[in-house]
DNA sequence: TTTTGAGTTGTTCGA
DNA sequence: GTCGAACAACTCAAA
């Protein structure tokens, strides 16, 4: 019988995976198979550290394959041409994938299944990743929502579909696969072994992915309402990263949420983030050019002050405020940032600094292990000021007021900024202000072995206001 | 059909 | 120390 090719992209699962499900239901053996297409020049390309996590979810799906007897088929190049050579190669009769939702890959992966169709091939697509597809859900007017409330009250109304039930009996995989190329070549991982620290922490995988959601829901979630703010304690889910490249589906995670607990207000705010990511890509599909675009047109007029040092000292943890630093050194040692941290230094850089949002994509895009383009456009987007249902751009976050508020005890400011632990609590977050004998005592000497602010707060608030009129001229 | 009120995550100022 | 108002402007849903 001719097999079916099962087309892995981000959906690097065996549970709840609509494609694979159909394809054992057509009684073909089942090719599984991943293309690595760098992407070179779309939104979409991973970025370094996505291609590390990349790298690691491949060999858990190979290996969770080859414990049913099969393996991980892996070809590199243009998808489109290596499709056509894998349906060659093994005659297979049908190709079958779950949906991306990026712009530049909905335009390649509609041509590619317009030709397999063409030759007689049937070619077809799931819903694996989105609670509501973006193409399901338009508000009154029959426009695109544009605001997360109203969105989302939509959303739940829906009853949202259960996880796909795991196929009855054995996998039935092709006994004749065709040639693979080696993890390796794919080339994911950098030469420089950067990456070995930051996986320390990390563990890629459908298995982990699991693992991880149970002990949340079982630990964490019941007050993730107030501890998510805290980026000193671990009350986030920490799944991003699983999510992005598929090792574990929303309906999964909604399936695995308690209907009541003594603080049913964690689920449900737990579930609205699920919501934003829905309505991150259901905003990435109705407006795809706001990966790089202000979605408000105001914005391509703001006097952004573009200016490498600023960008650089910023990148490197080294803009004097303690707050900022941890976020960034924490990105650039594990690939991840706690979210409410992800908020102050994305509104320093925009703000304070006067970058344009889109440079702290670009970096958040390759130093990020969870780095998702509709999560991360509607982020900066966001904090800009300059998208849909964005902060007020006089919303600027004050960076020791937010380290006073939510890193109280300086916790997370010394496990990242070691220079500093000695440093009373009271200074923390203020270094600048403590008097020299306090310094003394700390052994800490600034612009020496810490670097004074960069800018003035007051300053640069001011000045970032300032900023916000001109461009409404 | 038109109007009205509410809307993830904040800060500052003055009473 | 605590409180409310101001900071803009626009979408959307409900009345």
């Amino acid at each position: 019988m001719q097999p079916v090719i099962l087309w892995f992209r981000r959906d690097l699962r065996l549970q709840d995976n609509p494609a694979l499900a159909a394809a054992a239901a057509s009684g073909r053996p089942i090719i599984p198979a991943f293309i690595w297409e760098a992407e070179e020049g779309s939104a979409a390309a991973p970025g370094a550290a996505s291609r590390v996590w990349l790298h690691h979810s491949l060999h858990a799906l190979d290996q969770s394959l080859r414990e049913r007897d099969a393996s991980l088929i892996l070809r590199a190049g243009d998808s489109r041409e290596e499709l056509r050579r894998l349906v060659h190669e093994t005659n297979a009769a049908a190709v079958y994938w779950n949906r991306r939702y990026e712009p530049d890959i909905i335009r390649r992966d509609a041509a590619i299944k317009s030709e397999l169709k063409e030759n007689g091939i049937d070619a077809a697509s799931w819903n694996s990743s989105a609670l509501i597809e973006p193409t399901d859900l338009l508000n009154a007017s029959g426009k695109p929502f544009q605001v997360f409330t109203p969105f989302w009250k939509a959303c739940l109304k829906r009853e949202f579909e259960a996880a796909v039930a795991s196929p009855r009996g054995p996998l039935k995989f092709t006994k004749e696969p065709p040639s693979s190329v080696a993890l390796e070549e794919l080339g994911l991982r950098p030469r420089r072994p950067w990456h070995e620290t930051m996986m320390a922490a990390n563990a890629p995988g459908e298995a982990a992915a699991a693992v991880r959601l149970k002990e949340f829901v079982k630990q964490s979630v019941e007050h993730y309402d107030s501890a998510r703010d805290i980026p000193g304690i671990d009350g986030t889910s920490m799944l991003s990263p699983h999510l992005h490249f598929g090792e574990i589906g929303p309906r999964q995670i909604v399936d695995a949420l308690p209907d009541h607990s003594d603080n049913p207000k964690g689920s449900r705010v737990f579930l609205s983030e699920v919501g934003w990511r829905e309505f991150a890509r259901y905003l990435l599909f109705h407006f795809p050019q706001t990966t790089d675009t202000p979605l408000k047109p105001d914005f391509e007029r703001f006097p952004w002050e573009p200016d490498e040092h600023s960008l650089r000292r910023w990148q490197r943890g080294e803009t004097g405020y303690p707050i900022v630093d941890a976020g960034m050194r924490q990105l650039w040692q594990t690939g991840w940032m706690h979210n409410r941290v992800r908020m102050i230094v994305a509104s320093f850089l925009i703000k304070h600094l006067l970058q344009p949002w889109q440079r702290g994509a670009e970096w958040f895009w390759d130093t990020l292990i969870d780095a998702d383009l509709a999560n991360n456009t509607l982020g900066w987007q966001w904090t800009a000021g300059c998208g849909a249902d964005a902060a007020p751009f006089f919303r600027i976050f004050n960076p020791f007021g937010q380290g006073e508020k939510f890193d109280a005890k300086g916790e997370y400011v010394r496990r990242w900024i070691p220079e500093l632990r000695r440093l009373p609590d009271k200074f923390i977050h203020e270094p600048w202000t403590a008097p020299a004998d306090v310094l003394k005592e700390a052994g800490l000497e600034l612009d020496v072995h810490y670097p004074s602010p960069i800018v003035d707060h007051k300053m640069a608030r001011a000045r970032a206001l300032m900023a916000y009129d001109k461009m409404r001229l």
